[in-house]
DNA sequence: ACAACGCCCTGAGGGC
DNA sequence: TGCCCTCAGGGCGTTG
């Protein structure tokens, strides 16, 4: 499942090869593969009988925020890439590619240069391409100094972000914006409108790491606990990028189609009925927002 | 306005 | 063997 760490293990892969190609043909497989090209860019990528705009673009750039990816081109607009829970950016050479591809591949694009082609692939189809124009980054500055593709607009700054001081919002700002909800602290770390890249497995792991029950109420934690769980899970997330990623299911892998490795470090995630790293308690699952919690019972205490 | 729910999707795994 | 059910969950449109 990607998260902020798969997401830019996946970036830095494409970072490596992909600026300064330029695209010779893209190909749309699956109808849900690409997602709301409305405005000036309907259907831009799935131009039947018109001109793709992406085609004899130049790639320039690889950004994220969150769980987002974008290409910035030589050209006023982005490509945004969204893995969803099972997407994969692959780069595989031509070689590979006569050898075998996957049956869910659902994008293709091919370069003028280099040997090899990019293949989106994706079991569940909740991923998807988007062409998009920019806007101004409301957390960097104004248009075109700091632009940031429209569907992005709402996204919050991520941990990375963060904790680099990189956009104007502040850490205070966000811990206040956590303290004023009385939401579920699981839920308030899981909105990506109040911090983005945290998804369930980042966010059991650093609620674990800082000793608070998910469902506890954000409101009754106090600021140093909220500084605590943020710490926690930035570290938490910089140990998994340096892992090259947690591959629970196999459907993570990087643009080389490795795993990454940090599943074996999970402390809570995922080990329902196993003993706690920290205290030996078993590991209790939960069920909560329609989906799991995974947490110790003794050390994350709800009352 | 804010919050919560339901839906999208495929494949694995369990029960019978 | 095969069928049906549950589970995995990010993001967004709809509902409350």
């Amino acid at each position: 499942m990607p998260e902020l760490p798969e997401v830019e293990t996946v970036r830095r892969g494409l970072a490596l090869w992909l600026p300064g190609k330029e695209i010779s043909a893209i190909e749309i497989l699956h109808p849900r593969a690409v997602r709301r090209n409305d405005g000036p860019f309907l259907d831009s990528i799935n131009m039947r009988g018109k001109k793709n705009p992406l085609v004899g673009s130049r790639i320039l750039n690889i950004s994220r925020r969150g769980k987002f990816l974008w290409f910035t081109f030589d050209r006023p607009f982005s490509l945004v890439i969204h893995l969803g829970m099972s997407g994969q950016v692959l780069l595989p050479t031509h070689d590979e590619v006569n050898q075998r591809t996957s049956p869910h591949l659902r994008a293709r694009m091919n370069f003028v240069e280099g040997e090899r082609e990019l293949h989106f692939v994706d079991q569940r189809t909740f991923g998807y391409l988007s062409v998009e124009e920019f806007v101004s980054d409301p957390h960097k500055g104004s248009f075109p100094d700091s632009a940031i593709p429209k569907s992005i607009e709402h996204i919050a700054p991520d941990l990375i972000e963060l904790f680099s001081g990189s956009t104007s919002m502040a850490m205070d700002a966000v811990k206040k914006r956590i303290r004023v909800s009385d939401r579920a602290i699981k839920r308030v770390l899981l909105d990506q409108e109040v911090i983005s890249g945290i998804g369930n497995i980042y966010a059991d792991e650093g609620l674990w790491a800082a000793q608070i029950h998910p469902e506890r109420s954000a409101s009754s934690l106090t600021s140093q606990k909220v500084e605590r769980l943020l710490i926690c899970l930035r570290d938490v997330m910089e140990s998994a990028l340096a892992a090259g990623g947690t591959s629970f299911d196999d459907l993570y892998i990087n643009v080389n189609g490795e795993s990454g490795y940090f599943d074996v470090q999970l402390s809570a995630y995922g080990r329902e009925d196993q003993p706690c790293p920290r205290c030996g308690t078993l590991i209790q699952r939960l069920r909560f927002m329609n989906r799991s919690s995974h947490l110790c019972p003794k050390c994350q205490k709800k009352g």
